[in-house]
DNA sequence: GCCTGTGAACTCGTTCACAGCC
DNA sequence: GGCTGTGAACGAGTTCACAGGC
């Protein structure tokens, strides 16, 4: 097990199916599964098995020649592998529409990740319960909130225009984690891990595809 | 100008790309630019000069040598090419938080998206107004409502064990674009593309990154 | 001169196929 | 026998570098 991997050497893509692995793990626990092969897992969930194989090599040798995997033993080597041992507090920063829904969201709250803070720079917003209980604050106030609350991922659900500066502020008050939501190219600070969910982009890559399809509803 | 292009050609990678161009060249008309070089286009947005002109070459000869793009010109080539010059109808199924904040989230209303219906199988949440002005309605009149109201595209906001059985029904009722929230994977039907945005697998990945990185906070 | 469009080179990621082990 | 772990082969995607055109 040779585990103290620089954080750059693993892939991006790697690091994404890990994850999916791990989901599948869970499913075959509570189904009562004890031991699956890489190719039996690979067809339940259709993955490629060489790559799941693959992908676990980086990490150390989990599997057992001739049987496969201990799926309650794997689970847990990608639960820390993942860094998921512990909990991971959020702050979203814009409490628009979809930074509300996302405070509540199954998987943002819940299973190792919080959300302990909701803010927003506009005076009619600041003050308002949000669902889960807390009050949307100050944007001002991010560089004593995160230190303070242990903050570790910023969530940016600001408009485009605001994105850059707010992710700024983030990295400048600690944050080495961001997830983008504002369709807006930024620039990541050194250290700091920005992964950007572009919806627009989605949708227009969904319009590409109806545009471009061989035949239309008939 | 080479159009008809099969969808398989086309990698998705250069979709998107695209997708990211046009909002470069939209931000360039306002600002008043008329013309502009892969190079300049490049430095400006942090893209690669290369990549844009292989990008774009896949779909015809937008520029002048010697010279560069006409701004507006190719905004608008890049409007045909991702199908954006007409509008694109939406149905929502699943009526929780996410699906109502996507609702009348920028990007998805305006802009040549239109949401024109919420489903969902929960008889609480049937009847009841989305911030847009539409009322939930039930997930069963699914294959009359998307012909009637011309639905081309799905989002599934659903939790993941309902996203294969709507994903289907989706297909079966005439969709054949999908994005899925639905944090599962999910078995796309024959000609039907799906594009999943699992928003627990971004964040197990920034918690890898985290983990992995160098130096903590200190 | 400068810039596009594009083959060629290269890099990165996936898949194959098998040696080594249970 | 079966399965993992892994070098080697392959393929996709990116970048280079230059020929051709303005």
């Amino acid at each position: 097990m040779k585990r103290g991997i620089e954080p750059g050497s693993i892939s991006e893509l790697t690091v994404a199916r890990l994850s999916i692995y791990l989901r599948c793990l869970e499913e075959l626990e509570r189904l009562g599964v004890e031991t699956i092969s890489s190719h039996e897992l690979a067809e339940r969930f259709n993955l490629n098995s060489a790559q799941i194989r693959k992908d676990l090599a980086y990490f150390g040798e989990f599997g057992i020649r001739g049987v496969g995997y201990q799926v309650s033993e794997l689970r847990q080597q990608l639960v820390e592998i993942l860094g998921l041992d512990r909990e991971r507090r959020i702050v979203i920063v814009g409490a628009g529409n979809l930074g509300m829904a996302l405070c509540h969201h199954s998987g943002f709250a819940g299973e190792g990740f919080l959300v302990v803070a909701v803010l927003d720079s506009n005076p009619s917003k600041i003050g308002k319960p949000t669902p889960a209980g807390l009050l949307v604050e100050n944007v001002e106030r991010l560089p004593e909130i995160v230190p303070q609350r242990n903050v570790e991922i910023g969530v940016i659900t600001t408009p485009a225009e605001a994105a850059q500066p707010v992710c700024d502020a983030l990295a400048e008050a600690g944050i080495r984690a961001i997830l983008n939501f504002a369709p807006a190219r930024i620039q990541p600070p050194d250290g700091v891990k920005v992964r950007t969910v572009d919806l627009k982009v989605h949708l227009e890559e969904l319009s590409f595809h109806l545009a471009h399809q061989p035949q239309r509803r008939g």
